[in-house]
DNA sequence: GCCACCATGTAATCGGTTACATGATTAA
DNA sequence: TTAATCATGTAACCGATTACATGGTGGC
């Protein structure tokens, strides 16, 4: 966030908020200490600049710093990916719960997924067509995916109502 | 994963990752002491079953185990969903990298994608048709989901080659 | 005899969240 | 004047991973 240009840890935190944080978030608790790091490492460097007699420290890459970030631009280890879906550990354990439950639990999936569409969705008619091709990229994939799962939810529920009424 | 069935904190470890590992994983580090820490809450009961000289611990829900569960299954406190993809935050910044960059970083995204979707495939053919509703149901969206990520990232490729020889 | 698998566990550490504390600035 | 926003930070805790340590069993 800081090589896109000078940035305040509070700059960085609303910035992930608005972008990458449906694939990677992050907290104060996190974004702080981590600054102090990456300035104790030489990669970052603070420069005080209090607007007013508000207390505020800007940020900005160093060359040892910029280097690091092409290192790891540059690939090499593989990519971590990460899953934590709670819905879907529900559905999982969903045979342990009476027959409707299930039902009950694609419906709330579904709600959430919606909920994440519509943020996603929210975020395009913010920022627009004057999107960097990376930050563009990566919402038009977390548009199409998690409207992906709001239809498997949507076809998931018609398949299991068919089902249920087939039964009887 | 014990109210299916009597089982030892190895078993439970080998089922989670042939079961819900793509969308919530676990370790030996986590599974033991939250064996003990369930047991302390009267939960589950561990009752010592050695095999042979080798020490063995087999758990069974107890009644109030079994009542806690059915609620989380009926829902209530809203679903926790996470996901951490390094694939994603690399294209997210692969404007700070030299353009040819982007298209790598997206195939190295595929393979990573196209791996997991063959250890699901794998699992499927493993497990076969006699599974579960629930388990079968998170495996085929596991398998819907990983399927499309491939495709876009193929797509996207396609879409990147065809910018880069036009810009020329 | 050896290797894969069964089986249990811990110590160190990590990455991260939550909740709190503080206070200045700006726009309504 | 008051609410939203800008801005920094920490303490307590949590959930989890990694790496290690140990040793028995079963099949080739």
């Amino acid at each position: 966030m800081i090589a896109f240009g000078r940035r305040t840890g509070y700059d960085i935190k609303q910035l992930v908020d608005r972008s990458t944080r449906h694939f990677w978030a992050a907290s104060y608790g996190q974004i702080y200490p981590e600054l102090r790091r990456l300035e104790e490492q030489g990669l970052i460097e603070g420069h005080p600049e209090p607007s007013g007699g508000r207390a505020r420290i800007v940020y900005e890459l160093t060359d040892d710093g910029r280097s690091a970030l092409d290192d790891w631009l540059g690939g090499g280890p593989p990519l971590l990916y990460e899953v934590r879906d709670e819905g879907l550990l529900r559905l999982f354990f969903s045979d342990l719960a009476d027959p409707g439950q299930r039902l009950a639990t694609v419906h709330e999936m579904r709600e959430g997924y919606a909920a994440k569409l519509a943020q996603l969705k929210a975020l395009r008619d913010l920022k627009g067509p004057e999107m960097p091709p990376g930050p563009r990229l990566t919402l038009e994939l977390g548009l199409g995916l998690t409207a992906w799962l709001v239809d498997w939810c949507d076809e998931t529920e018609r398949r299991l109502e068919r089902e249920a009424t087939d039964a009887r």
